[in-house]
DNA sequence: GATGAATGAGGATTCATTCAT
DNA sequence: AATGAATGAATCCTCATTCAT
């Protein structure tokens, strides 16, 4: 007899109840994949987080693969749409400044700090087993990133060849930032997940952005 | 033992031989553990990639525990070392920006750069199998950095609350860089790790570390 | 702790023990292959029959397949010698009859009765785990039977395209024997596999061949 | 119950509709049975011919036994009211020759070609699923057929001890012709179930039963 | 009658580890 | 120091079965 979290009684339509455990699952082993990544989690793990038998996930998801596939499509698609979004919105409007592409991006990745860390284990790890939809995503980033930054202003600071791994560099001051919290908050107590110190980051990240791609007047970012 | 063969005069001696060994296997779990992480790695890959059998390991090392402990001992040792004078010397000649220190940095970590990784798997996942030595190494190199941020010329652009975080950025586009060159080279063909690649990014990250952190006429890093 | 046959204790050398208990293992998983066929053997049984845990199986066999494919390999492969060289004999001395032939194959199968049931449940599931290996085995036999039989007397008794099914009868009734063996001691208490009831099964096999095939005076078999 | 809607008009009687999934239900399963064994056949593979989930096959079967026990009694019920009409019309007209059972046999097990092979599962495997089954009906065909031997003109030829096994003989012979089909397919591309093969087989079988068990003119069969 | 969800039991296989040789 | 053999504990997954809808 577990006793876990159960679904808030109530005669919800099975099909219903059925996509409500799926997403429980989808929210337990996110978080599991994120902590431990894909090898480290077990599906006894996840079935324990959301209250069930292993068993039972299977009437879900159709392996573990096919669970960590459904987390990452769930994590990363939204994510891709908004950064597209966000991408194209400062196309239209370049009076905006990367600091607020910055902003976007934060904001997003804040509302699931776990995504990063899981794209963190996918990146560490070579991207074997989701390299399909990493190109779908990642590439895109970096390449319309790279025109960018190739079009802006930064062009006339940065020689060429250091844009990618200038790009490269924000990026990981990003994901970084969400990759080092656990580590942070263990060795230091102090939680960098806390709205505050998502708030600092934001706006620590727009000023190095600005400060290292504006030209105009160089360096009083603030 | 099929025929008890005597070492053959003129090898190395079994004393040095075991370390040897102890060392082959240090080589290989090191990649291994950093390719695919503690959970992803299996003692028989590491037996496999020494060409022993598995229990052969446990002539050398007392557990999968303790090869993984002596992994990220033997790397991240004398990175501590090299950091730590580092920043000694930095301290005692100030005209070195820095840009030095990245350098230094980077210089040391392109020589191991599976220890990056090493790390991030680490940091990933909360440290917690070997807290206690990220506890020795990582807090000594952000409470020296952020001293000396404290400092420096960064204390008078960047606000004090500011300036942990600006640590971790730059720890972040370090150690970053590293994290993705797998991905990178899978996903665009460029390998990340060849020495002209490193020499451009210690350049790029001397350049960005100097317009970030210096008052004087920003911007002139180049 | 396990009670079962346990190798007889001694010290042999590790190399003789594996092999010794490979044996032991292959003679179980014969026997129960052949009673319960593939899908209905665990693991499991094997090991218990051996006096083994689960996993040591593993070490002698890399899986369930190959084991099972080990067991019809050193029982097939024996059985298929005999055979050709039968064959051969009786190709050169063409004074043997073809009472001959079923002589040998009887004595062979006796030797090995759980072979043929082996057998029948691979031509009931159509072979299609190990056709290749019944291929080479089954093909062989019954052309060299189909052409002998056209070659020889039977063919002015039989239509041409009567003789490779009265190869299958043959084969059949030698097959068949062993194979209902198990439930026609279940139903009548008798053992068809003993020495006796095998010699009486010989005899009356060779008799119907040669009253089947000979032209000369048939039914002077006795 | 979405929404209790009544049987459309027209269309056939929910108790007829019911009849007729579970005959569905009965046809998958005996092919799969037949095909792979009980051991080797699940619910969800029968489920899945019917085009049902496997929890509908509980509303018609009680469970996965009583749904083989339900395709065996359905095969095997008429064969042996066949047979046994077949052995009292033979009896009541000794001059229908024994190759006149044969023919009923082969038309009979033609019809439903997989119960041979369902049949000879049972038999390998001991038929310790369904022993009582098989005693009643096996055990008549057998004695029934031994006492008919006994009092026919074989008797005169083979010796008593001979003619049990003599019975199996010609037993293996016409089951063993649909055991090894699907294999003979597999590997010479022959379908032996076909019309014209079956008739070839049946004359066959006649032939060699008279051949065997006739006193008068051996040989003439035809 | 049909089905989605859940599950106990089990099944093949892996893994870290031990031990005798 | 190296290894073959053995194994307890897990891991992923399947299966027969139940139950509520």
């Amino acid at each position: 007899m577990p006793t876990a979290v159960t679904t808030p009684a109530g005669s919800v339509s099975p099909r219903r109840k059925g996509e409500l455990t799926a997403e429980r699952i989808l929210d337990a082993a996110e978080g599991l994949f994120a902590a431990t990544g894909y090898a480290g989690t077990t599906l006894r793990d996840v079935a324990d987080a959301v209250g069930l038998r292993t068993p039972s996930l299977y009437n879900h998801f159709a392996s573990k693969d096919a669970l960590y596939a459904a987390v990452l499509k769930r994590g990363i698609g939204p994510l891709l749409d908004t950064l597209s979004q966000a991408v194209e919105d400062i196309a239209r409007s370049p009076e905006l400044g990367p600091g607020r592409l910055a902003e976007k991006l934060m904001a997003q990745l804040a509302e699931r700090p776990k995504l990063p860390q899981l794209i963190q284990h996918e990146a560490l790890t070579g991207g074997g087993r989701l390299s399909p939809m990493l190109r779908e995503w990642i590439i895109p980033v970096f390449t319309s990133a790279d025109r960018r930054a190739a079009a802006g202003p930064a062009a006339s600071r940065w020689k060429s060849e250091q844009l990618p791994l200038l790009v490269i560099a924000m990026y990981n001051i990003i994901v970084g930032y969400f990759t080092i919290a656990p580590l942070y908050k263990e060795l230091n107590g102090v939680d960098l997940l806390t709205s505050e110190a998502l708030a600092t980051q934001t706006r620590l990240f727009s000023e190095v952005v600005e400060t290292l791609f504006d030209t105009s007047a160089a360096g009083n970012g603030g």
